[in-house]
DNA sequence: AAGCTGTCCTGAAAGC
DNA sequence: TGCTTTCAGGACAGCT
C-alpha cells in the first residue's frame, strides 16, 4: 500500500535516469481511476524535465504540462532500458529514449492523468486540498496543533484526511499513533498541545524511518528497480493484532474506524 | 465546514 | 476439492 514512504522511494529509484528523457510514446492498458484527460499521443516528442512528489503523487513535469501518477493501494513503478510484454495488470507504459516507465497496478485504484500545467482546474481538484509535506520544512508544530483543535473525528481519521498533513496513510497513521502514545479513537480537538507535538515529531520519525528502509512491502511493493522495502518487519502495531506489543506484552488490538483496520495497544496509547 | 457513507477494483484468504 | 464470501484500502462524490 503506497504512502508517502514508498511514493518517495519509488521517486527516488527513478527520477534521475528519466529527467531529460524523450518521450516515445504512451501505451495505456485497462482504465485507471481516472481518464489520461489527453489523447495519449499527444504527448510523443515531449522531454522529462523532473519528477517531483505532492503527498502520495508524483508529478512529472514535461516541457508542455505535467503528468501526475498516483499508485493506489496496488500500484507500482518500474523503470528499465527494456520492458517484457506488458501482462494483465501493467496498465501504463511511457516508452522514452532513456527506458520504459510501466505502472503495474493490479486493482487499478491508480491513476495517470496529464494536466497543462499545476493551475488546471483539474489539477487543483486533485491537488489543491492537501495539507502540508510531513517531512517539509512548514510542518509546524504549532500549526498542526491549531489544526488539530478544529476538527471533533478521531485523530487516526483526520490524520488520514490528508488535508492537514499528506502522505500518512492507514499504516504509518496507526504507526506514528502507537509511537506517540495517543489513542486512535481520540478526538483531534482533545489532544493537549504537548501531546500533538509529540504526534507531530512520531509522524516524522516513522516516515523518515520507513524512507530509510526502502517503505513497506506487504504484498507487493517494489520501487522502480524492483526492490523490496523493509519497514514491515519494524512495525510496532500494523497488522500485529492479538500479538504481544513489543514494549509492554499486552496484545495489540484491531478496530475498525471508518471501514479502515486500525491497530493500537491498549497500554501504551492513552485517550 | 466537517464528517459521514458508498464506490471503484482484484487477488488472497477464509468459510462452507 | 471447489465454490462463494469477505477483506484489504486511497481518495473522490454526494449527502447530511
Amino acid at each position: 500500500m503506497p504512502e508517502l514512504p514508498e511514493v518517495e522511494v519509488t521517486r527516488l529509484s527513478f527520477a534521475e535516469r528519466i529527467q531529460g528523457a524523450r518521450i516515445t510514446f504512451l501505451r495505456m492498458g485497462k482504465p485507471l481511476r481516472w481518464p489520461l484527460g489527453t489523447q495519449a499521443t499527444d504527448l510523443a516528442g515531449l522531454r522529462v524535465i523532473g519528477v517531483d512528489r505532492r503527498g502520495k503523487y508524483l508529478l512529472m513535469h514535461l516541457d508542455q504540462g505535467c503528468l501526475l501518477w498516483h499508485l493506489g493501494m496496488s500500484g507500482s513503478l518500474h523503470f528499465a532500458a527494456h520492458q517484457p510484454s506488458p501482462g494483465p495488470h501493467d496498465h501504463a507504459d511511457l516508452v522514452t529514449d532513456r527506458g520504459t516507465l510501466r505502472l503495474h497496478d493490479p486493482r487499478r485504484f491508480g491513476a495517470l492523468v496529464h494536466v497543462p500545467d499545476l493551475n488546471d482546474a483539474r489539477a487543483v481538484k486533485l491537488l489543491g486540498g492537501l495539507g502540508v509535506e510531513p517531512l517539509g520544512p512548514d510542518f509546524d508544530p504549532q500549526a498542526f496543533h491549531a489544526a488539530l483543535r478544529l476538527r471533533r473525528a478521531p485523530i487516526k481519521q483526520v490524520l488520514l484526511a490528508g488535508d492537514i498533513v499528506v502522505g500518512v496513510g492507514n499504516i504509518y497513521a496507526s504507526e506514528a499513533l502507537y509511537v506517540a502514545g495517543i489513542r486512535p479513537t481520540t478526538p483531534a480537538c482533545r489532544i493537549s498541545r504537548p501531546r500533538a507535538l509529540r504526534l507531530r515529531q512520531a509522524i516524522v520519525q516513522v516516515l523518515t524511518r520507513a524512507l530509510e528502509v526502502g517503505g513497506s512491502t506487504l504484498r507487493d511493493f517494489s520501487n522502480a528497480h524492483g526492490e523490496s522495502g523493509y519497514f514491515q518487519l519494524e512495525m510496532a502495531v500494523y497488522d500485529r493484532a492479538g500479538e504481544p506489543c513489543r514494549r509492554c506484552d499486552t496484545l495489540v488490538r484491531q478496530i475498525r474506524q471508518g471501514q479502515r483496520s486500525t491497530f493500537y495497544c491498549p497500554t501504551c496509547q492513552k485517550q
